[in-house]
DNA sequence: CTCCGCACTGTTATAACATAACAGTCTGCC
DNA sequence: GGCAGACTGTTATGTTATAACAGTGCGGAG
């Protein structure tokens, strides 16, 4: 909610701020249904920090609807939203992240930090034309390939490099918690 | 179960039916306890063809007790096998499969059959390498990775390839459904 | 215009996956 | 004996996801 716009490789602009409005652009061109609905959830995407979990989806569109909503509305709502690449499902967090890359057919690997919660997915033809390499070797057809890392990202790796510069601090900074609904 | 050793690059013997003794005998090398609980579910492991849900190694465990289990015994079990590397989650089936490379320290990719529901294991040294390189040139810096792909194992895709020569059949061959206690 | 099908949403109930918290047992050590 | 630690049992509950069916609104065929 605070940071804005990152720089990346690619040079496409990943505002989380303005991810419903690009997802509304690309149903506009495309013929795509974007509802009121699915728009309330665009919405709720591009004011988080980072991943959602379905709970925690279903809890502020209940704050925004006025009433209580019920899980199938936010399961069918991610659905369509996966199925059009508008976001992702990382698999180790039970959790939703907007698609950083809206437009290109990219094949990203998704980097969750474990200090600050945030995901970035990273442009990455070259893994996953070793993956596919490797699979090949070994006969194996791949349809659909995940990639998922867990680690430190680049804000928190400083900060946290700082740290330890500073005082020698021994305890992880993970009183950061989550920014938002979900855990583990 | 029916399936028995498959050979590949790294030349260890993959048997799930020698899973659960190669595993006795690292622990027993390793000064590590396997009490007869952790031995049940390993032969659990042993005895199916795919991956195996939290709740179906559950219920064989209280077939094979005789009286009925409680979830904190299997998950606390599980967690001594992930531990010790004995088995890998499959977080996208949230299910639970037999390492094939027990000792090598192995960076795996698990490949998912989505007709048969069997899982590989694969070696994968360039893809981890490619994963740390392409995370390091956006500053993230991993901690754990996970790949996993789906699509069709070598058999399948074979199988396929000669039903629709055959006879021109559009119907994927999804009535072999998942072996145990998985869906998706 | 009417009827129908289709896409979307609402609603209730339940399935599937996972953990918290606390109690009991056994074993080895002081 | 008394204690600590590792393991297991037990009860209850939390979290994630889906099944099944009903209602609504809209556009096109007849
Ligand atoms: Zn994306
Ligand atoms: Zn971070
Ligand atoms: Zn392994
Ligand atoms: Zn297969």
């Amino acid at each position: 909610m605070l940071e804005t716009k990152t720089e990346r490789v690619c040079g496409c602009a990943h505002d989380p701020a303005t991810f419903a409005a690009r997802v509304e652009q690309s149903c506009a061109r495309d013929g795509v249904q974007l509802t009121p609905l699915r728009r309330r959830v665009l919405d709720i995407f591009s004011g988080s920090a980072g991943p959602l979990g379905a709970y925690a989806i279903l809890e502020a569109l209940s704050r925004r609807e006025g009433k209580q909503v019920a899980p199938p509305t936010v399961y069918r709502t991610l659905d369509f939203l996966l199925e059009h690449g508008f976001v992702h499902k990382i698999e180790s967090l039970n959790a939703y992240a907007p698609c950083e890359h809206l437009g290109h057919a990219h094949h990203g690997m998704l980097a969750v930090c474990d200090a600050c919660g945030r995901s970035e997915e990273i442009e990455d033809e070259a893994v996953m034309r070793a993956i596919a390499a490797t699979a090949a070797g070994s006969g194996f057809m791949p349809r659909t390939v995940m990639v998922e890392a867990k680690g430190l990202c680049r804000r928190c790796a400083e900060r946290e490099a700082g740290a330890t510069a500073h005082h020698r601090n021994p305890g992880v900074a993970s009183s950061t918690s989550a920014p938002s609904g979900s855990r583990k």
